[in-house]
DNA sequence: TGTTTTTTGTTGCTTTTGCAACAGAAAATG
DNA sequence: CATTTTCTGTTGCAAAAGCAACAAAAAACA
């Protein structure tokens, strides 16, 4: 198993005297970064939050992935195309590492000792992010709303331990999550209901069914 | 850029002295691994292809991911709930390695070049899979099933530096990878014809919008 | 604390998607 | 190379999902 507890603690004693880590902070609805598949960047959040968003030709947004802290992202885990444009943008005030991909498993000139603990578990980090990613993929490739809630919902409840859980962002961002229409999920939510399936309390779900 | 042939210099070198990693062949419609999140057990296909495959509790099946040459899968990627059974299903015959993911940073006893070389390679490998699963949840938000088809077929005329390209499986398994009926989608397909879309030769697309 | 903004909850209507079923083409198999 | 299996292409109909719009509740903010 991956251990969460060892990359944040390393994360947190974050002071890194090379140059080829950067830590920088930034306001509400800031601009992190923009994908332009030139610098083969990774960023991590230290503290905060920010989502990926994507403007299509229209102009219209969508929410790709909600990052928190500890999350890894970046053009370098992107294949960019010309035909939308990915930033993020910070949700909160947050904290935030930049560095190159290519220049992690380089040993500093100055011995930097953070840098040596990136590499080493530069891995994990990416594991993590990996399972996140299968998880996502596991809940959108249902083919109904009610899967991909009842889907979703088990993984909280499983992750959890416990069969209520809060939900960890607004039913407007769930939606987006999934990928799917906020009224037609808000329907699918009251049916799931009044059918005996879920107990819903503010954020806080029940699962009432196996 | 993660140099992809490197990788394949590598894998096609595999000669491993230690047990540390395993190589073994399958025959068609074998089961090449189940996830049951014990082992964290990592797999490379050397050769051939297989389907990461879900079976839910009603014994419904679907195919969540497809694995050719090179490809990396197994069940460290992957939070494993009670609700369904993940396995791996040789699509044709290949040959596998099988390792866990705890010991790939370690040291082999007796100094095994093959493993450092894996150690070394393995945030490339990884890196690689964060893009293609980035790819496929980037198809996968979209919300009609013509701006899948469009999202997809964007990728591939990308990727292939060109408005023509095959599609690199048969339409019924194209389907499974948007998560949608096949039959809605080629009535999509026709209609994207129809209008002009596209051009449409076999498996062979081509691209008529800018 | 009063005001503005965001989120929740709901509905009627339209469009899209899924389902079931079938026939012909193509591919795999022994 | 004859036969079985898989894949493609199509359709009518039913069900699900999206869209637009609005009011009430809650949260953010100044």
């Amino acid at each position: 198993m991956v251990n969460k507890l060892v990359i944040e603690k390393f994360l947190n004693d974050f002071s890194c005297t090379c140059k080829n880590v950067q830590k920088k902070s930034f306001k509400k609805n800031q601009t992190i970064t923009t994908y332009i598949q030139k610098r083969n960047q990774i960023c991590i959040i230290l503290n905060g939050s920010a989502d990926l968003v994507r403007y299509d030709l229209n102009g219209d947004k969508s929410i790709i992935e909600h990052f928190t802290k500890n999350d890894i992202f970046g053009e370098a885990f992107y294949i960019v195309t010309t035909n939308n444009e990915l930033s993020v943008e910070a949700k909160t005030n947050c904290e935030v590492l930049f560095f190159i991909y290519d220049n992690i498993h380089q040993k500093c000139t100055n011995n930097c000792k953070f840098h040596q603990t990136l590499s080493e578990n530069f891995s994990n980090l990416i594991l993590n992010k990996v399972m996140d990613l299968n998880t996502r993929i596991e809940i959108l490739t249902k083919r109904s709303i009610r899967e991909k809630l009842r889907g979703y919902f088990n993984i909280l409840s499983t992750r959890n331990l416990n069969q209520t859980f809060s939900l960890p962002f607004s039913l407007t961002d769930l939606a987006d999550y999934l990928s799917v229409d906020r009224s037609a999920m808000m329907r699918e939510l009251k049916s799931l209901k009044d059918e005996g399936f879920i107990k819903k309390n503010g954020n806080k779900i029940t699962l009432l069914y196996k």
